[in-house]
DNA sequence: AATTAACATCGTAATATTGCAATATTAAAA
DNA sequence: TTTTAATATTGCAATATTACGATGTTAATT
């Protein structure tokens, strides 16, 4: 079917997992690493760094706009993509309580 | 094309990203915690737990396997599956890397 | 030996994702 | 004002993922 039930996930489970998603991509992995070794971003560069087409690029940003982890703000002609470090940090806890409260007990 | 260009990327961007991805699931979300919260975990359970088809939770648990969280120990009739907790801490210590590495240097 | 229980695997349908060319859109430059 | 540069959006083809029924497989139970 290719659809995922959400409805029987608690709505946690679900963004949790929607974080993971986007960063489940190794152009959208490049792309945040690429911005912070940057003092500034400009997606053209981007597509000559990473290798994929500009509209392959404009994508991938926008997915991880869509999860709060980029700021875009427009200069003249040109973006300026940065990390939101606010969402960043957030994101890292919440990774970091998944993986300590989720242990094994077993075996 | 639906296919990803993992040759442009470095392995590290790669396996991370695999990672993120096979986290990238409710139900996978959802199994690990389960199985921790259990002492042990027999995958038949998971089908009520869970509310998924018995085919859908066993192609799941094979994901979590794929990168290695999951050891499965055959007893009798049933399946044990544990969290390999040397592996899960690894996991957590370079997603941990790659959010301390990855940071925000402009606007 | 037949039955049953607990998975795993296969096949397939429905939907999602990836990637790109073509085409907007927007703002600076000429 | 036309042109150009930078990015976004659209449309589409190729492939991947999700989910499940049907069917193996294996081991305990009868």
């Amino acid at each position: 079917m290719g659809i995922t039930k959400s409805q029987i996930f608690t709505e946690q489970q679900n963004d949790l997992a929607q974080f993971f998603k986007v960063l489940g991509h190794p152009a959208r992995v490049a792309i945040l690493q690429y911005i912070s070794n940057q003092n500034a971003c400009i997606c053209n560069d981007l597509v000559e760094e990473i290798g994929l087409a500009q509209a392959t690029i404009s994508q991938h940003l926008k997915e991880l706009k869509s999860i709060g982890l980029l700021n875009g703000e427009v200069e003249g002609k040109s973006m300026c993509y940065c990390i939101n470090v606010e969402r960043w940090t957030y994101l890292q806890n919440r990774l970091n309580a998944f993986f300590n409260t989720t242990k094994s007990n077993c075996c």
